[in-house]
DNA sequence: CGACGACTTGACGTGTTTCAAACGAGGTGG
DNA sequence: CCACCTCGTTTGAAACACGTCAAGTCGTCG
């Protein structure tokens, strides 16, 4: 890992993503919520991403473990001609980074300007050598990983565009703080590339599902879901 | 999309895939490598599944752990309309079932008549409160899987119908007592709803290769690879 | 206001799916 | 021993969903 304070080195003209407040407040309560959630708070420290800046590089030692406090994180692959799959989101609360393989597989970026909890992972293994509940627990956040993984596997494999993106807004709708109003982090290209998709196919989609008064656009990082149960048919 | 009907019927007359030999001895040594592998066969009790049969369903209580003994073994799940993914394939040595969360996300069967170790998970996360170094081995067996299904991720969200076959095709080598022949326990359905494709596209596809001296197939089910730097190339 | 980046929309091309038929290896029965 | 059936697989032709390329819109910021 590089400790890296500036690497958002283009335009800063953006308006920065703003956290919700009442998502900012879910958060803070998060921090204690789970043992080991609370175990990385004691032991972590924090460290500021800006905006598209890098947390780690695919192939790099994996020698921390993370958790988002503030913003928003994307895990991706490059495959060596440019085409990109994002493999995870990560929101306030999430841990990431820990697949237990010596070396990153993925890479880390900051979708938004993020604040990350940063812990040496051995430090974390020996704890978990010495109590077991820690262990148990470094187990099931790897397992509920490798849920969502499969998830996203058969979005993936076996759904169309409209399926997709209706997976993809229930899905953060449920990690949203208020579940009717989504407010989207990510850019459509960042969307794309989680749902195995191209740009213009998902803005498509998203007007599809506005025309058939499925959603809302207020703004295009603004969704409101105004009939969920379309979007829970489209689930399969 | 895909509207497809699973056909094959669980009759019987096809002849059963046979272990080749090299493989089934390669797959008895394999039965003490490793501690939790050689645990689990400490803990297990043998059952035998016939073509199709299946080991556990969708929903099911997770009280077991599984280790291929002999055979080869799919998890997949249904959307309501029928259409199959399929996450993995298991074959002689391979450890599954073990997601951590109370009850199966996928449903499991033998892909070949095969024998499967079976073990209680309450036992092994017992001994595993006692012994770190179990507790470590199911953290790892767990993040190899999460690799695994990673990987699968990016082929089925940014490849194309060639590259899959080549990443499957290069996948089952790896695993094979001969590197350079494979012997294909599963069906072409079986492939397709692994790589998210359709039966005729992969039908396609292997001819496609066969035709561009990448591979032969003496068999439908037999694989010689013959340009092996052709298919990584593939693999992007 | 003008420039820039993110997003949307349009027209067209294509890879994969769909639907349908033929093939071929194994097993069965006359 | 050969005709015949079955089931997995292959092949063909046509349809379609998504990708590609290109232009246009919108909101933000200098």
């Amino acid at each position: 890992m590089q400790i890296q304070v500036l690497t958002e080195s283009i335009s800063s003209k953006n308006r920065p993503y703003v956290q919700p407040a009442a998502c900012a407040i879910s958060a803070r309560n998060r921090r204690f919520n789970g043992k080991v959630g609370s175990t990385l708070d004691m032991m972590g420290a924090a460290m500021s991403f800006s905006r598209n800046g890098e947390i780690y590089g695919e192939g790099e030692a994996a020698d921390y473990i993370y958790k988002v406090e503030s913003g928003a994180v994307r895990t991706y692959k490059l495959l060596d001609d440019g085409r990109r799959q994002i493999s995870a989101f990560y929101l306030p609360g999430d841990v990431f980074g820990l697949e237990a393989a010596s070396n990153h597989y993925f890479s880390a970026e900051a979708v938004t300007t993020s604040t990350v909890l940063v812990v040496r992972r051995s430090a974390l293994v020996a704890l978990a050598a010495r109590q077991n509940d820690v262990a148990n627990e470094l187990w099931t956040l790897t397992a509920s990983a490798l849920g969502k993984v499969q998830n996203l596997m058969i979005t993936l494999g076996r759904k169309n565009a409209q399926e997709r993106v209706a997976a993809f807004l229930l899905e953060m709708s449920g990690r949203a703080c208020d579940k009717h109003t989504i407010e989207l982090p990510m850019s459509r290209q960042d969307i794309a590339d989680y749902l195995g998709l191209t740009i213009e196919t998902v803005s498509r989609t998203f007007t599809q599902l506005e025309n058939d008064a499925t959603i809302e656009l207020p703004t295009s990082r603004r969704v409101v879901l105004r009939d969920r149960g379309a979007l829970k048919r489209l689930n399969a």
